[in-house]
DNA sequence: TTGAAAGCGGTACCAT
DNA sequence: ATGGTACCGCTTTCAA
């Protein structure tokens, strides 16, 4: 069922009957109910394609995941962050077309998409340190949006971001609070732009208070539980081991609480950890009972937000750039607790 | 630019420019290359929907993944589906509508997606035992296939899934052969199809060997590291406790690990694991080391599959089912052992 | 081998 | 308040 069948029905004009489905004033309250109800009888739904060509809007924004080669998964956080846009767009009427793009022909995608008008704007995912991307979407006049920041970046642009520093800052001071010295840090691939801001906030919080900052205590790395593990392993047979972790995810610090079990060290009384976690609650440890001191900043709501800024944004068709900072929450759970003594309470073995 | 100005530019009709641009073998080879250039040279890019508005297709498929209220997260596999399934639309030139809706109102949103012309095919994820999301969709027309299998869904349609109950025999199988006897099955939400088969197979295992499936070894739940752990818990503190595990996700075998742990068990030699692994990277804990013994499976190149035989469905119009059945790895590692004897050799502790 | 023109299914301007 | 009609950008039939 088309407009023409539909107005044929009605013995209306398409233009009346367009009119009152689309809530026109002119239309008479009579006739549009009378349209409404057809409508609803022949479950008419008017074809995306005609209305996108005839009003030049496609109502489907673009979601572009960046997959370097070298990684054969798709980081699961993007799934919670399409999850939460994903329902402003149900909201708003808008689809989501969702790519995922090698770095090699990103460029020439972006212009593609732009210039066949497949979508009304674009969420950025996994923004890196530079991001060339920023420019060229500036360039090519497609609206978007970072879920994420890139510093350095000297053009202006709408994001959303938790605030990875001050999350870090703070958590090192927590432990530092704790008496901690010796504080491991790892942290995700060194390129992302959400890792220089956790390290960044780690190491203000060590300078302020006039510790040293190791570069042996800095571990990068994807986030499995691998390197975990191994970054957790290789720092805690250091002559000077670390008496705290602060760990950029929770798979991670599965990995770092394996090295601990396996090296017969506690968490909590030998080893503090403080987990950076994006509320994906497929990996809580947990189960309802707070396993491990946690930073935590909803990732489905940052997404919901990231769309409905975007949103606005292809709206309004303003220029200027909007931007938003999560601030996480800090939950403290078992896993920390001060510095132990030399002679130290072995819980284990 | 588009096609009028392309055409004005070469001083030609749109209609030689549309046919030299999409392979018609009338036009000269001269005329072909000339505007071939052309294009290249304005980068024109013939616009989506006005294509799609006139051929009646719209180069897009739909990937919809049910969200129940209760998971707050979406299930990283999806992610890798996804992922799989994308490159065969990049290569195919399709765009990929992603939708997560709400078990509520599914029915309408299918109609919504087919009446609307969004999207020339459908790729269902996460079907349940008996999932009415079928039929509905043999109704509308809109061809689909199902990743993953609905049993007793008494219409005939098209899928690719991998072996889930051959996986799981084998499973249980090589745990037999090695002399245990009582093997706690920790699997996925009972609704789901994958899990229905997966337990099956485990049971069919047993019954085989005349070995007695007790109730109390099998856990059914989200596949999160808290049902693991707590699933693992309890039967561990049983009177007559498993001395193997068949764990349906990786996640879940964190959770396990972490209980035999706390009850100082040693994986390998006090407790074998047996995990099925949809190969997502991210969670894999070995590092290059195998450290369960896994069922494996890759659901990204499932993905793809799924994607090419749904392309192939959409293009050729026909309407008789293609079906692929994909077989998992079992990877044997170090987790797993024979029985230990009752004086049994602790390693830890 | 090329071109004119009629759709595809809507929206929106201009009349009435 | 309602209708006629010219688009939107492309494909495709028919004619030349």
């Amino acid at each position: 069922m088309n407009l023409r069948e539909l107005a044929l029905q009605l013995g209306l004009s398409q233009t009346t009957v367009s009119r009152a489905l689309n809530g026109y004033p002119e239309v008479s309250e009579a006739t549009r109910k009378r349209v409404r109800d057809a409508a609803d009888k022949f479950s008419y739904r008017p074809n995306t394609r005609a209305k996108g060509l005839a009003t030049g809007r496609s109502m489907a924004v673009g979601h572009v995941i960046p997959v370097s080669d070298q990684h054969e998964m798709v980081n699961p956080i993007f799934a919670d962050v399409i999850a939460g846009a994903g329902e402003a767009y149900a909201e708003a009427g808008y689809d989501l077309v969702l790519s995922l793009v090698g770095a090699r022909d990103e460029a020439a995608f972006y212009r593609d998409l732009a210039s066949r008008g497949t979508i009304d704007g674009i969420i950025v995912h996994g923004p890196r340190h530079n991001d060339p991307r920023l420019p060229l979407l500036k360039e090519i006049g497609l609206p978007f949006l970072v879920h994420g920041r890139s510093s350095l970046a000297d053009v202006s642009y709408s994001w959303v971001d938790v605030n990875n520093r001050s999350a870090f800052y703070r958590a090192a001071g927590l432990l530092l609070d704790l008496g901690h010295r010796r504080i491991g840090l790892i942290n995700g691939l060194a390129g992302m732009d959400f890792a220089v801001r956790r390290e960044d906030g780690y190491r203000r919080a060590l300078t302020e208070r006039g510790i040293h900052v190791d570069p042996d205590l800095i571990a990068e790395g994807e986030m499995t539980e691998a390197h975990g593990w191994a970054s957790a392993r290789e720092m805690l047979s250091m002559p000077d081991p670390p008496t705290a972790f602060l760990v950029s995810s929770i798979i991670s610090a599965f990995g770092v609480r394996r090295a601990a079990a396996e090296q017969d060290i506690a968490l909590g009384s030998e080893l503090s950890v403080v987990v950076f976690d994006d509320d994906l609650s497929y990996f809580r440890s947990d189960g309802g009972v707070p396993q491990f001191t946690s930073v935590r900043s909803s990732v489905r709501e940052a997404g919901r937000m990231a769309a409905e800024m975007l949103l606005d944004i292809i709206r309004e068709g303003s220029d200027e750039p909007r931007q938003r900072l999560l601030e996480a929450e800090l939950t403290i759970g078992r896993s920390t607790g001060p510095v132990p003594t030399h002679e130290g309470s072995k819980t284990t073995g």
